[in-house]
DNA sequence: TTGCTATTGATATATTATTATCATTCAAAA
DNA sequence: TTTTGAATGATAATAATATATCAATAGCAA
């Protein structure tokens, strides 16, 4: 029950070039370049098995379907485009006793999400 | 074409004194105390209304359906707990020279989530 | 009060993302 | 090579929200 397929190296190909978190879409636009067939409903698959597998993460945006980015990166938090949509990867971390919560709460982990403008898509002067 | 009615007084009374960040389903419950007929339905359709008037604004938190919370409210982030599933306004800003991005991107806003467990669910010791 | 019509309640429908189904294909063991 | 069943591709089914529909209700102006 585990075969090496063209299909499911081309997603996590793609996945680990990236650089950024990629959307389902994304995944199956950019797999197909591999292997022109792939569906849809095996990017789905693979992306399942490959975060059970502990090699890719899902990257929750609020109101938005998760992207994928590989497992075990450095501490970052993410940033999104509003122009492009493209979500990017911002390699640092904020201290958590710089956060401030009621007595008695207790943090596990935090999540932060910048929104803007990237190179691409700032307005140039 | 507005009226006022019972049923949106007590959709935005039920928002103003919560304190806190409610789903629609919290806000159908605690509606029917002043309406007991009060429909999902009408809750959307409210919500929706005083989303465009100003009034309240979505709180949108990854993977989940959005919950509302007065506007205007001073600079704030968002806890959750992930026992009893409530969303807490944490009452305080990180500082944008804190975040650090790539060159040439601009960042228009941020959302900072807060993840774990309430002074109600953490375990007592 | 009456009458008009905006709003409501109940529910059907739409939307969007993801999973299930199943005949076909193909990876890899023999 | 041949064989076998795991994986694929195409698409139907599901799930979870949110919106549309429409007859009935109820603000509110006259």
């Amino acid at each position: 029950m585990e075969r090496n397929t063209r299909q499911r190296d081309a997603i996590l190909d793609v996945i680990s070039g990236a650089g950024r978190p990629l959307s389902t879409q994304e995944i199956l636009a950019a797999g197909k370049a591999a292997v022109s067939s792939l569906s849809i409903a095996t990017v789905y698959r693979t992306l399942r098995d490959l975060v059970a597998e502990g090699h890719i993460l899902p990257v929750k945006l609020p109101g938005e379907a998760d992207r994928y980015e590989m497992a075990k990166l450095d501490d970052h938090y993410h940033f999104k485009c509003s122009t492009c949509s493209k979500v990017f990867d911002i390699h640092d971390s904020i201290k958590k006793n710089n956060l401030h919560v009621p007595r008695n709460f207790v943090i596990d982990k935090y999540d932060l999400i910048l929104y803007g403008q990237c190179s691409d898509c700032v307005p140039k002067h």
